[in-house]
DNA sequence: TTGAAAGCGATACCAA
DNA sequence: TTGGTATCGCTTTCAA
């Protein structure tokens, strides 16, 4: 493990300089002579300096490092949101922590002793407690991804309620469908929870009532799959599934079809996020839009502000807009007109 | 902002101390009165002192950080992966970097940078050259996860070729079958190429002639149905197609029963890595089971060590068996024995 | 057992 | 423009 063991001293020594000057010359900051400057790139080339990270980050008193908190999901959905959120923070020169909480009992305490290593840390929703959250607001900015924290911890999110009332409507409308079933767990997730009071109020506001209880599952295909289990399996079946994502969705589309039902003709399903597959399955799934992406980058560079600026109030919470996509699961012809946004 | 702007200094006079017991209570390090330690246990609590990590890692001149460097891919592949990964650095109080190198240019420079800033790196196999590998070796102890790097890179592994080997000849000699086509992109991974050789090989073995080119593309269900598309469209579809993991394989399987085909009557189709999917799509898959988590684990593990001991020679290359998974998919009955392992 | 002081590696202020 | 030096926050000899 050889070279990086030479510091800003050497350095100085070997060009006959002071460690004031090397580090004005590494970091292009002050006015250094032409020939000063010669001499210490040399020597720097020479051999092989490159500033300690840890040294820089203690004089800076500044990590440059976020922190990404997620729940540990698989699929499509993280894989957008950590490169969101890498591609704000890599340009930024800051690093990106993780920490997949998963099912383990002491994420708080990981979440506070990650706000030690870093500048500023994105929760997504759901993942540690609200009093938490509160407390590693104290420590360093942070922004609840996909959800919502308490009033004073600003947010990015989407319009997750109204999107999946339009869906709803539609199905409900549209499609002159009454028995829909929802698929997803609301106390899993913001995101689930709101599409779940979404779903309930296009029922509502067509005076209908609305299912009282979801079919609750987690968000991954096999979820889906034992979620068809239960809705196909015996006798009453619902005229259409409405699913919290597009993974569930994919997953109850390949239950039915195992099943020998035909989509959307003895049932339909609509999912949520419009991943890459939801167009390549047959049929094409209808969904909800959604600019992952976008969601994760607006974090990080909510983040990357408030670290800049220190003294700052907190930024706005911000609601990222979404466009319902119909397609053929939900029993529109193939040529369907292109759906209108979220609202 | 607050609390954490307390440092030993303060909580050292505070307590009237030195720093240096602090440091020693906090650390439960040394010998300590059961008086000074009771003041300076008050003090830290009543403050709420937490030491810097920044600080303490200067003084250790270590971080207290892994980094895992993959392409950028998603999937359940990858969720095992970090969660294998973090299993071992979480518990060894070690965060977790990351890096999606993704499409990125100057991926190789990035992870150099990272190498700045933690103690050990896993790099999964094929995404930074092996001059880069050579270089972030002789920066901080590194292994190659799912492949191999230069012959002084220690990698974890595990038997692709043999496995792949052993799942073709069961399609050639069990079911008779001669035209497979080979989907994955073996430039893309050393898994992906390791696979296409043993592919090969089992037709080698029977002396027949193995398919010159596979169809290359990359990881995720949209390419298996992209994959589907090309194969199954004009004359010429194979008997057979053999997937370079699960997700292609599903994907595939999507675009196949979308056209009508019946699986595995009309089609073959099988994958690779067990995915929870596997087994719970109609029909069920053939595939290969690897052990991803612990793949990722044994290299956090080899990683962890390596720092420990920094003197010590570099751990060995380690491959981890698979075992050959015989569902419906590949035209077995039902109720087929449980197939054997890898080799 | 306790404390003073010397680092760890880099930055930045203040004089010169 | 340059260099000396204090500082960042903590750990760890080395004496007392």
């Amino acid at each position: 493990m050889g070279n990086s063991r030479v510091t800003v001293r050497e350095i100085a020594r070997l060009a006959g300089v002071s460690v004031a000057t090397v580090s004005r010359v590494s970091n292009g900051t002050g006015q250094v002579s032409e020939e000063m400057r010669r001499r210490v790139l040399d020597a720097i080339e020479k051999y092989g300096y490159r500033p300690d990270h840890l040294g820089r980050a203690l004089a800076a008193r500044r990590h440059g490092a976020l922190g990404l908190v997620f729940p540990g999901l698989s699929g499509p959905y993280f894989t957008e949101l950590i490169q969101g959120f890498e591609s704000e923070a890599v340009p930024a020169r800051a690093s990106v922590h993780i920490l997949c909480t998963h099912l383990r009992e002491d994420s708080d305490d990981q979440v506070l002793e990650m706000a030690r290593r870093v500048d500023g840390v994105a929760v997504v929703g759901g993942t540690i407690s609200d009093p938490a959250l509160l407390r590693l607001a104290e420590m360093v900015p942070v922004v609840v991804l996909a959800g919502r924290g308490p009033e004073t911890v600003p947010s990015v999110s989407v319009d997750n309620a109204p999107a999946m009332a339009r869906l709803t409507r539609h199905l409900l409308v549209d499609h002159g469908l009454r028995d829909l079933a929802f698929v997803g767990n609301p106390d899993g997730s913001p995101d689930v929870s709101e599409r779940w009071a979404g779903f309930r109020d296009a029922y509502r506001e067509l005076d209908l009532d609305p299912p009282a209880e979801p079919v609750r599952v987690a968000m991954q295909q096999p979820d889906g799959v034992l979620a068809a289990e239960r809705l196909l399996t015996g006798g009453a079946a619902p005229q259409a599934v409405v699913c919290a994502n597009d993974e569930i969705a994919l997953g109850v589309l390949v239950g039915a079809l195992g099943r020998g039902l035909r989509v959307p003709e003895d049932l339909v399903i609509t999912g949520f996020d419009d991943a890459p597959m939801a167009a390549l399955v047959a049929p094409p799934l209808t969904t909800v839009r959604q600019p992952i992406r976008d969601l994760a980058a607006e974090a990080a560079r909510s983040i990357l502000t408030a670290v800049d600026a220190p003294g700052a109030a907190a930024p706005d919470s911000i609601v990222l807009p979404t466009e319902f996509v119909v397609r053929r699961s939900c029993g529109c012809p193939a040529e369907s007109p292109t759906g209108g946004t979220g609202k």
